[in-house]
RNA sequence: UGGGGCGUGGCCAAGCGGUAAGGCACCGGAUUUUGAUUCCGGCAUUCCCAGGUUCGAUCCCUGGCGCCCCAACCA
């Protein structure tokens, strides 16, 4: 636990914390992140990692990662070991405490079995179908099953018999005997254990029966004297039994607590979509930048700092909230502004003849990595008499406000010479194919002699320097700010999510290495692609762009 | 006539009976060899609505309205 932000303000669970600190009633605080290796984390796991080891962190505390692998149907090692890097790589430290539910399989099962002996719970041997329709509605109350006055040895044999094997999956299940009439449905005798012949990505075929959610964790918590549980808001309706369980058991009872989970615009978040978007090929794969997992982002190039200046700016609260894609990315641009080296590259290009230049000619311009860090050094530019420039740069007839190049106009090459456009070369077609300018030699460094202001500036490279590189440019993977309100959310996928294409970039670009972001200026934070990039021969993504006014003010 | 939650500016969010923090967005203006960054300044007489209690209510009470969650042998 190394990197929490200083807390901008208060909340809710901060105040309970702090509370139960000064009334006595807890001495420390532990909490814990508890996913369910069923999938990889996404940018609301983010929230909850940064909130529970942040929380720990603040209270001298810890926080424990704990894998929820209750379910062995769907969970798998490959989601573990993701898991942690990408806790890890969000900047938090478990040090030890390092568990997994499946750990306490055999104590649950004690546990199970102490409240058979007090009456408190009974093996089911209805069909699914059967408990669900005895269970009600939420406007009925459910009855009470045939099974539910099963003397104490009866089910004391039958769930020995369940967890020796002796039955096939969905023939019973273990229910703890609360009330069928609650108008909690959690409280209508929930199921505790249910058979399951299947393999265990830790426990292997030690186990067929497996216990649900409800039953381990609480329990879980327990065992680890989890001061503080934190949970969304769902779990709400669970928390009475939560604490039902921890007081039959006359255990340790840690204490739940509920938040919003986070919504994104423009994304989904469910674990189910996330998986059906990699499973029928929308996006290529967990990690691919589009998507708002952990791991899609890093690739991407978002700094862990980036997600958690995020996570801390969105607050913890109650109340449904739904975050603007935009706050995240401002995020990431506050971090990058800070630490990208500046590179200069022309996406879409045009090319400038410099006429007073001669064509043999080759200067090395010295050009500063980071204009308000002179410490971070230079490299060097090289320019001639031929230069690619961006066509965006140019236009035949500009409206006032435009203040780059046209017809006889004059521009400023960053970090190199004022420009001025005398002629416009165009094909059969009436395509501008080439611009022909004459440079103020006098202007390096320097504002023009005769003290005259050129107010634009446009980023080039030398034609004849350029390194072509492959470019991602990516944009929200959805149209619909809430992709599902669609009909299906797939209808609401963005079909120019990802556009490949190629730049023109400065030579030193070639050296980049992967996963380093650079700043194309005036275009935008690019990083190099963890997995396709080659020595020599980067790929970049599209981080995200610079902010844009102009862009604003042409709309 | 099921239960549990939530409702403060465009988006988040403090506040917990004493007269509306902060961030983002937005609008001005300054600096700038990135229309970026940075820097100044502006931005809720009002807290879902209506009553009530009080010297005083976003905070307490009553009644509405709106939104979210719950009927897996998922977590």
């Amino acid at each position: 636990m190394s990197t929490a932000e200083t807390p901008s303000s208060s909340n809710f669970i901060r105040t309970i914390i702090t509370d139960d600190l000064e009334s006595g009633k807890r001495d420390r605080v532990i909490t814990r992140f508890p996913p369910e290796p069923n999938g990889y984390l996404h940018i609301g796991h983010a929230k909850s990692i940064c909130l529970n080891f942040g929380l720990a962190d603040e209270y001298k505390g810890r926080c424990n990662l704990r894998f929820d692998d209750t379910n062995p149907t769907k969970e798998e090692d490959e989601y573990v070991e993701a898991i942690k890097e990408d806790v890890a790589w969000l900047g938090f430290d478990w040090g030890e405490h390092l568990y997994f539910a499946s750990d306490y399989f055999a104590q649950l099962y004690l546990w199970a079995v102490q409240l058979i002996k007090a009456g408190k719970a009974y093996v089911e041997s209805q069909t699914a179908e059967q408990v669900r329709e005895n269970r009600g509605t939420l406007t009925h109350p459910g009855v009470d099953s045939p099974y539910r006055d099963r003397s104490v040895e009866e089910n004391l044999e039958l769930f020995e018999q369940m967890k020796n094997g002796d039955f096939p999956d969905g023939t019973h299940i273990l229910r703890a005997k609360i009330d069928m009439s609650s108008p909690n449905m959690n409280l209508r005798d929930p199921a505790l254990y249910r058979i399951l012949h299947a393999h265990h990505h830790r426990t292997g075929d030690t186990w067929c029966i497996y216990p649900m959610y409800d039953f381990a964790h609480g329990q879980e918590d327990s065992i680890e004297g989890v001061t503080h549980s934190i949970c969304t808001l769902e779990f709400e309706d669970h928390r009475p039994l939560y604490e039902w369980f921890l007081n039959e058991l006359e255990i340790f009872a840690p204490q739940q607590i509920e938040f919003a989970r986070l919504n994104l615009s423009y994304t989904v978040m469910s674990k189910r979509k996330l998986l059906q978007l990699v499973n029928e090929k929308h996006v290529n794969g967990w990690d691919d930048p589009r998507m708002p997992t952990v791991s899609g982002m890093r690739r991407r190039g978002y700094p862990a700092a980036a997600i958690r200046t995020f996570c801390e700016r969105i607050g913890v609260g109650r109340a449904a909230s739904w975050i603007d894609l935009s706050v995240l990315e401002d995020c990431v641009r506050e971090q990058l502004n800070e630490s990208a080296f500046r590179r200069q590259a022309v996406l879409n290009p045009l090319k400038v003849t410099i006429t007073n230049v001669p064509a043999d000619r080759v200067e090395e311009l010295v050009a500063p990595n980071h204009p308000q860090q002179p410490e971070l050094g230079n490299r060097t530019l090289p320019f001639s008499n031929e230069l690619y420039i961006e066509r965006d740069d140019f236009m035949e007839d500009p409206p006032k406000k435009f203040f780059r190049l046209g017809p006889g106009r004059e521009v400023r090459l960053r970090n190199a010479y004022i420009i001025k456009c005398d002629e416009v070369l165009k094909d059969d077609n009436g395509e501008v194919i080439e611009l022909r300018c004459s440079a103020d030699l006098d202007t390096l460094g320097k504002n023009p002699a005769d003290g005259h202001k050129v107010k634009g500036i446009i980023h080039w490279v030398s034609a004849r320097h350029a390194q072509k590189v492959a470019v991602r440019v990516y944009d929200r993977l959805f149209n619909r700010e809430n992709p599902d309100k669609a009909e299906n959310y797939l209808q609401a996928l963005n079909p120019e999510s990802l556009q490949e294409t190629e730049a023109l970039v400065e030579p030193s670009l070639l050296q980049a290495k992967p996963g380093e972001t650079f700043q194309f200026e005036r275009v935008g934070y690019f990083t190099a692609d963890s997995k396709d990039s080659q020595a020599g021969k980067p790929v970049f993504n599209r981080t995200v762009t610079l902010r844009d006014t102009w862009a604003k003010m042409k709309a």
